[in-house]
DNA sequence: ATCGTAGTTGACCGTACGGTCAAATGCAAG
DNA sequence: CTTGCATTTGACCGTACGGTCAACTACGAT
C-alpha cells in the first residue's frame, strides 16, 4: 500500500505547512493557495484530505495539541515532581517555548488556542467547541494537580475547579500580554504569580 | 463651515459602521466594501478620510477606548470608593457588559483590544504599539489603585507595578476563557480572584 | 462672479480568496 | 490483464479583497 503512504505524506505536509502559518499569522489571513505552494501540493489534492478550510485548522489544532501534550505538558505534570512545582514548570515551558520562537521567528507568537479563540469563536462555533475542549483538558490537569497538592497539604484547600480555570486564564492572558509586547520576558516575571491564584471553595 | 459638519458626519458614520464589525468578527473578515454600504457611503469617499484600513481600526480602537475610560472605567477608578473596591467594579463593568452584548447580540464578543492584539499584533507593529498603549494605561490605573490600597492599609505591601500587569493579565485571560465558553457567566465566576493575585516586592 | 478646495461619485485596478471539477495517473487486489 | 479506487493534476468558478482614480458637486471665501 504505497498509495497510502504518499497519501498520509501529501496529508501531514500540508498540515506542516499550515502549522507555522497560522500559529505566526492568522486563521483569516493564511490562504489554502499559499498553504498548497508551501506543501508542494495542488488544490485538487488538498481538497481530497480536507474538505474545507476549518477542517484543516481543525487539524492543525489536534497536532499542536498532541504536540503539547506529548511534550512539555506530559514532562510538567509529572506525578513524580511535587505538585505545585508542576505548575512552575508547565509556566517555565511555556516561557521557554515562546522564548526560542522569538529567537527563530523574530517574533512571540502566543498560544495559538488562545489565538484562534479570540479570532475565529465568535464566527464558527464548530471550531469554537475544539478549542473549548482544548482548554477543557487543560483545565483538568490544573485540576487534578491543585487537588493533589491540597491533599499532599501543600497547599489550603480551595475551589479546585475554579481556581484551575483561574490558573489557566491567567496563563492565557500572560501570554497575551507578552504578544502585545513582543516580549516573553513578560511571561518569565508575570508567570510565577499563577500560584497566588485562588478561588476558596463556596461551603 | 457646514461641509466640515457633513465631512466629521460621513468619517463617523464609517467608524460608527465599522465598531460593532470589528468587535463581532475581527479585523480581516470584515471588508471596506460592508462597511461602507453600512454607513452608506462609497469607497472612495472612505479613502478620503482613511488612507488605509489599518487607519480606521486605528480610529476604531481610540473610539472604543475612550467609551471605556468615560463610562465604566472612569465609573470604576472613582476615588471616593475604596481602592480595592475599584479593581471589583471594574470586573463586575466588564461582566455586566458582556452579558448585555450577549443579550443584544447572542455571543459574547470579548475585549475588543485583547481580540485586535491576539489577531493583528504579529503582523503589524503600528497596530500592536497602539494596542500595548491601551493596555499600558490601563495597567497604570491598576497600579495606583494598588499603591493607594498599600499606602491605606488595605492590603500587604507588594510589587504594585508587576501585580498591576498581572491583574490586568487575569482580567483578559478571563475573558478569553469566557469567549470560548460563549458565557459571561465565567466573568462572573472568575473575576473576584483577580484581587488573590499577588506579586511580592523583589527587595 | 469666480476660484479653491473639501467632499463625493462610481467605475476600475490587480490580486487573492475558498472551493469545484473532469480528466489523468498510480497502484493493489482479483 | 483488468477492474476499481485513492490520489493527483491544473484549469476553472464566482466573489471579494484593499486600494486608486478622474471627474463631478457643493460651498465658503475673495
Amino acid at each position: 500500500m504505497r498509495g497510502m503512504q504518499i497519501a498520509t505524506d501529501t496529508r501531514s505536509r500540508i498540515i506542516a505547512a499550515a502549522k507555522p502559518r497560522f500559529h505566526s499569522r492568522s486563521y483569516a489571513n493564511v490562504g489554502i493557495q499559499e498553504i498548497c505552494e508551501s506543501a508542494g501540493v495542488q488544490k485538487g489534492s488538498f481538497y481530497h484530505f480536507f474538505p474545507s478550510k476549518r477542517d484543516l485548522v481543525l487539524a492543525v489544532i489536534d497536532e499542536f495539541a498532541d504536540e503539547w501534550a506529548h511534550g512539555f505538558v506530559a514532562e510538567a505534570f509529572d506525578p513524580a515532581l511535587p505538585p505545585m512545582e508542576r505548575i512552575d514548570y508547565l509556566v517555565d515551558a511555556a516561557y521557554f517555548w515562546q522564548k526560542s520562537i522569538k529567537q527563530v521567528h523574530g517574533r512571540m507568537l502566543g498560544c495559538i488556542f488562545g489565538n484562534l479563540t479570540l479570532e475565529v469563536s465568535t464566527q464558527d462555533d464548530i471550531l469554537r467547541a475544539k478549542l473549548l475542549a482544548i482548554f477543557s483538558r487543560a483545565k483538568s490537569r490544573f485540576k487534578a494537580t491543585l487537588e493533589e497538592a491540597v491533599a499532599a497539604g501543600t497547599i489550603a484547600p480551595l475551589d479546585s475547579d475554579l481556581t484551575a480555570e483561574a490558573m489557566l486564564a491567567y496563563l492565557e492572558g500572560v501570554i497575551l500580554l507578552a504578544k502585545s509586547q513582543n516580549d516573553p520576558e513578560v511571561i518569565y516575571r508575570l508567570g510565577p504569580a499563577i500560584k497566588t491564584l485562588r478561588v476558596e471553595t463556596a461551603g
